[in-house]
DNA sequence: GCATATTTGTCCGTATGTATA
DNA sequence: CTATACATACGGACAAATATG
């Protein structure tokens, strides 16, 4: 029940994507729309997400949402209590510790193994994005830059896998960074990180690299964790 | 159309699943035999899955069949083609190699970090099952405790969701490993490198335990691709 | 190349059980 | 405790795409 009328407007955005009929299943159509809706931030942690009332503004039926259902809870983003219904994922504190656990292996684990020049390439591309971004003052396009980064450094392994992993580690720290509120020096202190970690790469330091990533990740975990403000009970999901 | 007699035989024992109410959907349960059917090798890779021969044979309805499809394709131990069905996954040589990229980052990774005193005595019980299925003869134990000894290590980092991602990393495994013939010294030769890993885990030596469990993912890597003998065109699925 | 049969994709209606007001 | 709302699961239906003869 929280803010069903945000769900509404965000919902209602989506209806025309059944025009196109490609040769992609409605329920996978369904999943992608709901996805951009969670991860932008649109329908906030913990939120309902009824079944009727979603297909009917979506324009389609409970049978093909319940399949989306499925694919977003393997994908963390929601949540289904049996017999109670879908819910928006809420990550507690320990979740977000659990992501960053994640993140430290995948991401320093890739940056160690070093990657094709094209891969590295496009880690550059990322930090210029970035600067480009912070040059504007877009705060926006200066999150989304990080992430291209980030995701940047996981394709340095070349694994379709890995890099699948990454997107939805990336995901779920969306939900995380869409439901606090993020302090401006959270933003900027990443982006000198981020030079100096592609330019070890670039020059084939991955060692070097690595612990500048590492230290990196333990940075943004302790801060991001400050910035969640845990209530009287500790591991307690956050709103 | 290969193999229906065993895929028959493979669900008819599943049926009495449905007998224990549990607050576990029936999709989810349905998820799970069929998950267990494939990592087992009853359903041979490529073979088709028709919703209304399944859906009868374990006594659920298409719909909720389909929502176990989509669970099973996005762990990518099922693939849907558009209007044409689902089919048991494929693994090309390039995914066998891009399954051991996974492995090399996220097992090195862990294995980095150390762990918990709890954590590196799971490690150490995974590999006296080893020894023990391989004291015994037990070809099949020993390569469930081999996937337990690479459970474990992944295990040391401490999260759920690589925990999660190893999970899926080895149901694929398992469906390689069904569908090539595996040399007897394929299944030895892990035993002493299992040992030689634990024992520099337990003394803290983590960069010796990295590096040689580098060396067995990178033979274990070489011996199964060699095992696949690709056919004329490289890069095609195997059988 | 064409006509037919099969199967998927999607929807609807409905019965049942569970949780909540 | 009853009543209501909702999720769960089933079966049937139909169009569209695909496979088959």
């Amino acid at each position: 029940m929280a803010a069903p009328g945000s769900l509404d407007t965000a919902l209602s955005a989506l209806s025309g994507a059944r025009s196109r009929m490609l040769p992609v299943s409605t329920a996978a159509r369904v999943a992608d729309a709901l996805r951009e809706q969670l991860t932008e931030g649109l329908l906030p942690p913990g939120s309902r997400l009824p079944e009727e009332a979603i297909g009917d503004a979506l324009g389609v039926s409970r049978n093909t949402l319940r399949e989306a259902f499925v694919q977003l809870a393997g994908e963390r983003l929601v949540v289904r209590q049996p017999n109670r219904g879908v819910f928006v994922a809420e990550l507690s504190p320990d979740d977000v510790s659990d992501l960053y656990r994640v993140r430290r292996v995948v991401e320093i684990g890739a940056v160690r193994g070093g990657g094709s020049p094209a891969a590295v390439g496009a880690v550059r591309e990322a930090v210029d994005e970035g600067r480009r971004a912070h040059d504007s003052g877009d705060g926006r396009a200066l999150g989304t830059a990080n992430q291209h980064f980030h995701r940047a450094l996981v394709a340095l392994a070349g694994s379709n896998r890995l890099n699948a992993v990454m997107n939805q580690v990336l995901a779920e720290m969306r939900l995380v960074f869409h439901a606090v509120r993020i302090s401006g020096e959270f933003h900027d202190s990443f982006l000198p990180a981020n030079e100096q970690i592609c330019g070890h790469i670039e020059s084939g330091e991955f060692q070097a690299a690595a612990q500048a990533l590492d230290d990196y990740l333990n940075r943004s975990e302790r801060d991001l964790l400050r910035s969640i403000t845990p209530p009287a009970g500790n591991g307690r999901p956050l709103g």
